[in-house]
DNA sequence: CTTTATTTTTAGTCGAGACTAAATCGCCTC
DNA sequence: GAGGCGATTTAGTCTCGACTAAAAATAAAG
């Protein structure tokens, strides 16, 4: 059985190799940073989970998981997805509550769990927050949406993903209206990456800055 | 906050605590038996709780809560027998798996999520096998049921309780039709411990050993 | 009352996984 | 190519909670 730690390290890892920013390759302190470690701790755990081959270690430069590291990294994945989804459908979670109470529940739940949740929810394929879910076998869909934040004046968008990341954003985004489906429409752009004026469904008008509107992924409609 | 070792310690103890063959003292080697733990560990936490003035360690004779401790022990069950009755009720779990699950969940759950799954049941009072559930402020309720092992022939009762501790005795129960709820009679008892021969329902008649008669609880009927 | 058997406790180790401080590497600038 | 700086790794500690082996206390038997 692997430890709690050496599962979320993983599963950071994987997240931070599918961030745009990253070509692949992940380094110790983004590691670090994720998971709120010192460097030196996640050196420590990156030479053990290198020993056992659940990813590539080329010091100095990165990290990278081998497809044995990324096997366990979706199964964490698709439970905490999975779970995200349950606590909000069956217990009637908020949107930002969800993803603490998931990475506790990711580690302990069994597989026998995970498939009565699954099954209870319908055989789900994106989370709460839009994401993929992978399957049980270890197969993660690849949407391939744009950043809203790379939207330039007049383009218009459905809303569908949003970053996890932070729950405080979350209250924020879930505020303005800017949820999953919702279509939006860039009206224009500030400049020196100033705020970005926005059309909200068929409603309302939001200025929103570049960060949040990085955390934003849509489907370009034209 | 409490780790999960010293949470299992807590509840193990408040259970042998209650078991009626324990007046109130728990000895060390109970303890370890029960974690399937050395006693020299057990010792050591033994220590480490007395320190924290969760229990009362009297060397070489017992181990008893204090009111602080056994206040823990009882938030703890309260919490692995909500999860039973919701994974059962919620999950479709059969009798016999929700004992496992509940163990790894009950550390890891929010008083959000306690409370929750307690709405969503319903505020129940007693668990999937019978046993009672404490408040949330930590008062639990004193049945004081009888074992059917100790009901002489002739007698009837209504069950109210069986023991959670062995899974599969619980899927023998169940195949028996000893479940709660059910209404049996002793038709009588073969000597030097033998078998007793039971009367089960209006439908049928079984043999049960004394062990097994003993890990069910009964209200005795007239 | 003494010996023996059983429990319990002490003493000392070990592995995980965190930490800090110090050394080393890679890269950028001159 | 030499310095300098940030990122990374090494070295050495610490805490937690398990372990074994040995010592001490209690209980049982003669």
């Amino acid at each position: 059985m692997l430890s709690d730690a050496v599962q979320d390290y993983l599963k950071a890892i994987f997240k931070l190799s599918r961030a745009p920013e990253a070509a692949g390759m992940v380094t110790t302190s983004h590691i670090a940073a994720r998971l709120r470690v010192s460097a030196a701790s996640a050196t420590n755990m990156i030479k053990k989970l290198a020993e056992m081959r659940l990813l590539d270690h080329h010091p100095y430069r990165g990290v990278e998981l081998t497809p044995a590291g990324e096997k366990i990294a979706l199964e964490i994945v698709r439970h905490h997805r999975l779970l995200e989804l349950y606590l909000r459908e069956a217990l009637g979670y908020e949107w930002d509550q969800v993803d603490a109470e998931a990475d506790r529940l990711e580690h302990v739940i069994s597989e026998d769990f995970e498939d009565r949740i699954d099954k209870a929810l319908g055989h789900p394929t994106v989370g709460a927050h839009g994401e993929p879910i992978p399957t049980k076998d270890g197969e993660i869909a690849d949407h391939h949406y744009q950043r809203l934040s790379e939207l330039s004046a007049g383009q218009r968008g459905r809303i569908r993903q949003v970053s996890d990341r932070d729950p405080e954003l979350l209250r924020y985004l879930d505020r303005s209206g800017l949820v999953l489906g919702t279509e939006v429409r860039v009206r224009d752009r500030a400049p020196f990456q100033g705020p970005i004026r926005l059309e909200v469904g068929r409603s309302g008008e939001r200025h929103i800055g570049l960060d949040v509107a990085a955390a934003i992924y849509v489907d370009v409609l034209r």
